[in-house]
This record gives structure tokens, C-alpha cells and sequence, in this order.
DNA sequence: CGAAGGTATGACACCGGTGTCGCCGGTGAC
DNA sequence: GTCACCGGCGACACCGGTGTCATACCTTCG
């Protein structure tokens, strides 16, 4: 074996005195194996530092071992979380996480997602939302051969393949909160339009004042895009109401961090004069001030757990796949002090 | 060719009446080709919709084509950010990105580099800060034959293969605006010791102070850890100090979020009271309030560049690798009410 | 008109693995 | 003692591309 040249198969089986099958079979640990044959090839492997090209392997099993991630950028969080999630789960396979973030509003969206699968010959790939609400999309990457996972915030009609977590649950529980702290006028920032998420946080939004009894009241309600802009516009809306709300839940963090600084530029005090609980626990939550009351879904392990699915669909069938998000209580809630 | 299957060389081959090595000289646009065979077999890859396989070409020209990420988080946005600009230089080549977070504290840090690497056999890595900063690692994946990229904030001694912003003039810049606001007594947050780029905002703000003719006050500098929590604990000692600073800058933004807290739980108004720069422009930054004074360094464009000197080192040489950063004025920094 | 040279293409081995099938020797049943 | 059976292993083709070299044909020149 020249210098320099990474040592193949043929190496491990010409020192080791044995065919190259048969050093496929130790590799694969096939268990038809004598114990001491096994154990040579090993050492040889061992002394030789011989590692499998993953791409020979490939082109033989007519299958590679390539995650792909498909993305967004919902938020930069999230993203991180999940690539960390299916890292954890594929660390110490042979599997590698190929990224590929996209443009939803690109025209060529499809067509982009499928030279990128059909290129790489993916394994399986993974959708993140909004992306995985979409069931073309999905469709799309069964047609091309690819295991799928999607992840997101609600049930699918179809949710073989889904991990999600509970919104709508999560969301109520966030307004029984508010209700808890005495809060009655409590105003609400939906997200997009067309969003499963947006629309599963609505939902829960009303159950929650439904289950206290209360009603929503549109002149404090508003919609926004997630993004903080919108956020601060929606909170000026609601902050000029003729009856303002002492409380406001917000569709997601960003947002909410718009409504805290409409707030303030109205000289309003948050949390005396105005509670905020927001959702996603992003990293900016903990920092802006007060500390944001906010859900946090557990990214991370949703994803090792849809990593799971994707590359052992057998035993990870029977693993949970929709989680239960945690209400993080903050600084920026408090009891009600009007009335 | 069943139904179901891919596409192969031969199938395109056998249906367009010529070798497979024509069919591999019309892929990789052989200039000694007939031009009508060029268009004829050109017609047939597009009625089957051949794609290439990417692992027999891989193993077939003992390279492949993918580029590994290696990062340990350093924050979000900036990996994001890294990603995208990535795939802005791959889109539309054969590449694809994989990524690799790891933890820089692990013990078995350079052996889970060192696996990944082989066992996905990359064409080249792009290590991230603080692991860029590692000279161990940089030659551990040179030695296993990867082309190597380094994104950084100084220059290295070695700097061939580096892509990175210049820290020390941006920071010094940023205090001569403190300066320019009226500020002369200005506090300082040092980044970790043994980080780059926490070394080059340190030169840069003694640098910033000794072009106005002022010196720095050990009473009002503190050294903390890029988190938050250290910036927090900065701050009150900052602030504690019997002649407290007018204004602050902080080696990033969190730390600089850390410090406003700090403030406010001292009852002093930001910027009225503590005007406050930070570094890096993360999404929180114009989220906090007060939106803050920051230094946004181009990490999508250095991630362009740095890409395209990893599948093109030829014609990107030339590119310039050293960028420079702007100072993003926000109202975290208002001129000094003090004196 | 034949040799030389250039152009367009094909035959074949090879990259580094895996699947199929067959061979060999030992064991237990009859 | 014969035979079926099985554990352990190797020969060989094959996955889907690329490199090398040979070949057929067409010019061009002496």
C-alpha cells in the first residue's frame, strides 16, 4: 500500500490472508463468522487504520447514507437545535446530515428541492416547517425515493411520518396562566396566515379563554407575520384600543419582542402595566428585558427522535412523536394590577 | 429499464446508440465531441431525466464532493448565516454541505473530527471560530488530505487558507464614535482569554482609547465568556466601581444584553445613565430594548468567499479574504449626559 | 498515392465495496 | 459407510461512473 493512499478492502485482505468478502463480512458483522478469523481481520483493520469509502458502499447497496435537512430558516434556533438533534442521533452511525436551506417564495422551489435530492440521492430527508406543512413538497420527496420526516406543530391527516409538537395544548395552558394571574382583557398576536402553527396557536389561544370563560375581543387581537416588525405593529394596534389589554400573547418570541417595544415607546411598564408571554423560548427571550414567559417545545429532542424514524424506522415506530411543550414562567407575566 | 429505477449511464447509452464513456464525455463536456452526437445524447439525458450518481463518480475519480462544516456553536445566527452563504457559492454544483457540530470541551474532540473526515471521506472542511483558532485541528485535517478553509477574526500567521474580518480596527472604530458622543470614561468587556477574536476586540479597544488619548481603568474592565450570565456579572462589577463608566463596550452582543440587565436591576436607565456598544449584530441586538449599538461583521459574504475557495482555490485566490466590519448605530448609544 | 496527423468514438479495465453461488470439510442420521 | 446438511469461506460478477489506449475515418502534405 503506497504512502499516502487511504488502505481499501483489498489491503485488509491481502494482509490478513483472507478474501475481500470475507473482510466485508467482519465489517458487516455478519455472525457466520469464526470467532479467530474475525479476530485477525480485526486486528488488521485496527493496525491499518482501515475505514470503508462510505461511497463504494453506496454504489454497491444502491443506497447512501445521507440525512438531508430541509429548511427555511425559521429561526436560527430552531435550525441549530435540530441539526444538534440529528447529530446526536447519528453520531457514531454511518450516516452524515447534508443541509440544504431554501427559499420558500423561490419560484423554483421543487424544482431546486428535487435536483437537490435526485443529486445527492438523499436516504431520507427531513422538512422543518413552514416547509413541512406543505404536502406537495412531501409527496415530492416520497416520489423521489427518499424516507421522510416532517416536523411540526400539529397532527397531519397523514402523520406516519410525523414529529410534532402539541401547540394547541401548550397555548391554552399559557392563557389558563394568564387567567391564574387575575388577567381578563388579554389580547392576542396570531401568526401568518396559512400557517399550521400559526393557525394550532389560535386555536389554543381560544380554548384557553374559552375554558375561563372568556371571549376574544377583536379590537385586541391582531395578526402578524412572526416576524419582530410585525410584532411592534400589532402591539401598537392593541395598545391603542380604547380598552387596552393588561395581557397579550404572542404567537412566537420575535413578535412579542415587537409588542415589548411598542410598549415602551408609548412609555407603557412591562410587566407592570402590560404582561407579554411569548412562544419558542428563543435564545433572545432569556436576554431581552424583562425575562420573556414563553413555551418552549423541546427542538432538540423532537429532532433526535425524527433522526430516529428516519434511519431506523422499525425501532423508533413505537417512540413517541408528539411532544409536550413546557410553559417557561419569566419575569415578563405578572399578576394583574387594574381592576 | 424498470420502472422505479434510476436512470444510468448505459440506459443512456444503449437508447442514444452510443459507449457510455460518449455519454461520460457529454456530462463532463468533453470539447472533442461531435457536436450533433453532443445533441443527441443531450436530447436522451433529458427525456429519462438521467442524473449522474454522484457516488460512482466519486469513487470513480477518488474524490468527492462534499464539504464538511465543523463548528461548536458559537451562536446561531452565525452558523445560519455561515450555512447560507455556503450554499450560495454550491447551489448549482455538484456539492453539497454537510455539517458536523461538535463540542469543543469533549476529550475525544479531535477523534470525532478526525472520524468524521475519514469516514465521509470530505473534500474539504471549513472550520469555524473558536476551532478555527486551533492549529491542531487545522493540520488534523490537512493531514487526512482535506482542503481546508479557516474563518477567523485576525490574521493567522499562516494565512492561505483564512477568511476573516478585521475585529481590532471595527472595535477601535466603535469607541472612537463612545469618544465622539462625549464619552471619556469607558468600561470595557473582554471576551474569553485564549479566543482571537476576544484578543483582537481587546487590541482594538486599547487601540480605540489610545487614539483619543485616554487609558483604560482596570476598576471599570472585566473579563467575561461570551455568555450572558458573564456579561450580567461584568456589568455589576462595571457599575460597582466608585466611578462607574458613561459607557460600555462589550466584546459581543450577548454579553452586552447581560450588561443591560445588569443596569436595569441597578435602576439605571439605558442609554440615559450607560451607553452600550456590542459586537456581531445577532437578531436580539435590534430586539432588546434599547435596540443596540453593535458591530456587524459580513459573515455571509466571508462564507461566500470562503467556499468558493474551497471548490475553486484557483480562480478565488484572488478574492480578497480580509473583510471589514460596520458599525450599526442604534439608540444603546447616545452622547454623555455626565460632566 | 501513401504516410502522417488529427478527430470522434469505443473496448476494457478499474475505483472499492456487496450479493450470489459454489466449494470444502466436518457432523449426525440412517 | 454413505449421504444430507451446515458452518465458514472464496471466486466472480456487478453497482455506475472514469481513465487509458486502440481504432476507424478523414484531412493534409510530401
Amino acid at each position: 500500500m503506497a504512502e499516502g493512499q487511504k488502505p481499501t478492502i483489498n489491503d485488509v485482505a491481502r494482509i490478513s490472508g483472507v478474501s475481500k468478502k470475507t473482510v466485508s463480512r467482519v465489517i458487516n458483522k455478519s455472525p457466520l463468522l469464526n470467532q479467530a478469523t474475525r479476530e485477525k481481520v480485526e486486528s488488521v483493520i485496527a493496525e491499518l487504520g482501515y475505514v470503508p469509502n462510505p461511497q463504494a458502499r453506496a454504489l454497491a447497496l444502491r443506497r447512501n447514507f445521507l440525512i438531508g435537512l430541509i429548511h427555511d430558516n425559521p429561526n436560527a434556533q430552531m435550525v441549530l437545535g435540530v441539526q444538534e438533534g440529528i447529530l446526536d442521533t447519528i453520531r457514531d452511525t454511518e450516516f452524515a446530515l447534508v443541509v440544504h436551506p431554501v427559499n420558500r417564495y423561490s419560484p423554483t422551489l421543487a424544482e431546486d428541492i428535487r435536483r437537490f435530492i435526485e443529486q445527492q440521492r438523499l436516504y431520507g430527508v427531513m422538512l422543518l416547517p413552514p416547509l413541512s406543512e406543505r404536502d406537495d413538497l412531501a409527496e415530492l420527496c416520497r416520489d423521489l425515493g427518499c424516507t421522510l420526516v416532517r416536523m411540526g406543530s400539529a397532527k397531519l391527516d397523514d402523520d406516519e411520518h410525523l414529529v410534532a409538537s402539541n401547540d394547541r395544548q401548550a397555548v391554552s395552558e399559557a392563557v389558563a396562566w394568564l387567567v391564574e394571574l387575575g388577567h381578563t382583557r388579554i389580547g392576542f398576536v396570531a401568526g401568518p396566515e396559512g400557517f399550521r402553527s400559526a393557525n394550532e396557536r389560535e386555536q389554543g389561544f381560544l380554548d384557553g379563554l374559552a375554558a375561563a370563560g372568556l371571549a376574544l375581543d377583536p379590537a385586541i387581537a391582531a395578526r402578524g407575520t412572526y416576524r419582530f416588525e410585525s410584532g411592534k405593529a400589532a402591539g401598537e394596534k392593541l395598545l391603542s384600543a380604547a380598552e387596552p389589554p393588561t395581557a397579550v400573547f404572542s404567537s412566537n418570541d420575535e413578535m412579542a419582542a415587537g409588542i415589548l417595544h411598542a410598549a415602551r415607546e408609548r412609555g407603557l411598564n412591562v410587566p407592570e402595566d402590560l404582561s407579554i408571554i411569548g412562544f419558542d423560548d428563543t435564545a433572545t427571550a432569556a436576554q431581552i428585558w424583562p425575562p420573556l414567559t414563553t413555551v418552549r417545545w423541546p427542538i432538540r429532542t423532537m429532532a433526535r427522535t425524527a433522526a430516529a424514524k428516519l434511519i431506523r424506522p422499525a425501532s423508533a415506530a413505537s417512540e413517541p412523536s408528539f411532544f409536550l411543550s413546557d410553559l417557561i414562567r419569566r419575569a415578563s407575566a405578572i399578576p394583574c394590577t387594574k381592576g
